[in-house]
DNA sequence: TAATTCTTTGAAAGCGCTTTCACAATTGAG
DNA sequence: CTCAATTGTGAAAGCGCTTTCAAAGAATTA
């Protein structure tokens, strides 16, 4: 029918006629019902005869009715919209993320309300307070620097999902991706080449994650009973910049060593440049391995060997577990665990060139 | 006054009380006026007088106010929201545009809402369609597949801003970056650094960027007195693998070239990568000029010489225009001009090794 | 068959805000 | 000092939808 073509396609409605916002009104005057059965039949709140029920989808397909989320935020309280506290909208990592949650909200109708924290506190609150001024339904953290006291009170309120952190509260949910093990794969694979002497570039501290990437880092070389050298690990910030400043100062220190370990892939992009400035060769001279294999991980000179983090899953489950949080149900989602991607950055230690 | 924090720190507000949610018509009560007079003094609608308004502004201070967003657009027909469409949220050159629209909307108390349009003209009518919906004030559509057509027609409810594009229309307001003059530059650089032969990676020829930057190439080359090889124009379709692809191919051509301009940087990063497999040093033995100077350019190895695309401030000035459409004015912003960025991709034709 | 319980449906009261409209209270002009 | 033109303000009517609440009909039971 060509009403479900009009339906589907607001622009072509458009083209048509100027858009001519049908109320549930008229959508209930034409199908000769009250607005009452109307939104019945919207929400399926209640049993409709058969009969009424066709006359109405008959009415909305003819009329090209789309209701009015305004209202049915106003007068319902649901806005079938989900806030996602980002950090950055344009940071390669939580880009996918963000994708993963947009695809898995979309076929149950929510819309997601980005906002960005900026790696900042008092930015996220005010970021939180934009969210539940809009009324969302729910609101999806990404990481974050909030404290998860005020996460805790958050759900309070209204249905949180988070990642990057284990937390239990009511009405809240985390999603916390296994970095400690990631840490420790990324180290016994440089292990397991041969290497020793391996340094290690951290992320900020003040994030949970980047002290279980470390302790994973530490654990492996206990493991492997090589003793933990406080000099071969320099702080990093999560950004290329500080990659390559880490490097810098490793460099200049003079400490010995044949691989090193970033925790994450950028860093490690900008540690690359920095031992490309110095002549080092990656993986002859030195072997890299990086955290959370971006999709430019694939692309880099040498490509990287990278711990897998699945962001796009990740965003995936969290958009998930928020719905069920809201149908009232208990999320089991788990988070699945970092697995190891050797691509063309690490190699045997003193293996002979290609 | 510590009722300043309450309201500008929702999470706090949170923590101290379960989340009240204060109307205006508290607000009316407590500075003992009319719920009009708070209207009006939120809204700026009409002159109250001072005493009146300092009763209320410190009624809202006091309670922590934040009108509800939802029956504001549903009284007022404006929800302080703007749609942008934007063809995958994880891209790197858009997720920067985002950021700036993001920043540029915050300070005039508008919310972006993101949806992704898979370049896909179809995908993106839905996008619209969403977003009319939810009763946007309007669209902010970067680049995209959607007719010309669509969006004028499109513009005659809603303004609509889009970047990519020449077009005048009613309520639209197009920003176009010059990539004709992109591509230009990049070709011309190249031959101010003795390359004769050098091969081209085209974009997705559906868009008229694409074809933009290879009329550039191709005016350069013949003011330079260079014939143009058709075999040395390879199509790519603006990501990693296609560049990468491309790149392959021309070595099986046995076509010879001493240098290679990518159509955007992503497929420079794919052609950066097949030339690495195939044993050539970029630009020892080719030179390699991308286009968009993403934020990974800078961290290539070599970083990459490139074309900036001023994707933040793109971003700014299209939901300043959007901002300006909304308040009757004559958007009058201007991209600025394409810039050629030299690194360490590009070097004179048979220069000596460093 | 009368009494009782379900089912289906409509009327009406909001949700929190904006916006006419009209009423006082000022002010200026005649 | 009256009449008209301002001006500041409140009452009330929606915006488009959801959701009691109660009524009417259908089905069940005694």
């Amino acid at each position: 029918m060509k009403n479900k073509i009009v339906a589907a396609n607001g622009v072509k409605a458009a083209s048509g006629r100027s858009y001519a916002p049908v109320t549930l009104d008229m959508v209930a005057a034409a199908a000769g019902v009250s607005p009452s059965t109307v939104s019945r039949i919207l929400n399926g709140t209640a049993v409709v005869s058969a009969l009424k029920k066709k006359a109405v989808d008959d009415a909305i397909a003819e009329l090209g009715f789309v209701p009015n989320p305004m209202a049915r935020g106003l007068a319902g309280g649901r806005t079938l919209s989900i806030g996602v506290v980002t950090q950055a909208i344009d940071s390669p990592f939580y880009g996918v993320a963000l994708s993963g949650i947009e695809d898995a909200l979309d076929p149950a109708g929510y819309s997601p309300l980005f906002v960005s924290g900026q790696w900042n506190a008092a930015a996220e609150a005010r970021c939180i307070e934009v969210l539940r001024s809009r009324r969302v339904d729910g609101i999806i953290v990404l990481t974050g620097r909030l404290s998860d006291q005020a996460l805790k009170t958050c759900a309070k309120a209204l249905p949180v999902v988070v990642t990057g952190r284990s937390l239990k509260a009511p009405g809240l949910f985390a999603l916390n991706f296994d970095n400690f093990t990631g840490g420790l794969l990324a180290t016994q694979h440089l292990i397991a080449l041969g290497h020793r002497r391996i340094a290690f570039i951290t992320g900020d501290l003040a994030h949970p994650d980047a002290n279980d990437r470390l302790r994973g880092y530490r654990t492996a070389l206990e493991q492997a009973g090589i003793a933990f050298e406080a000099a071969l690990v320099v702080p990093g910030e999560y950004h290329e910049v500080s990659g390559q400043q880490a490097v810098d100062r490793l460099l200049a220190s003079h400490q010995q060593f044949t691989a090193i370990f970033a925790a994450n892939d950028q860093m490690a992009f900008g540690a690359a440049l920095a031992l490309h400035r110095h002549s080092l060769r990656v993986p002859e001279d030195i072997s890299l391995v990086g955290f959370d294999d971006l999709p430019s991980a694939l692309y880099a000179i040498p490509p990287l060997s990278t711990i897998h983090h699945p962001a796009y899953e990740l965003g995936q489950l969290a958009a998930r577990a928020m719905l069920q949080l809201i149908a009232g149900e208990k999320p089991t989602a788990e988070v699945p665990a970092p697995r190891l991607v050797a691509r063309q950055s690490s190699r045997r230690l003193g293996s002979a060139a290609p």
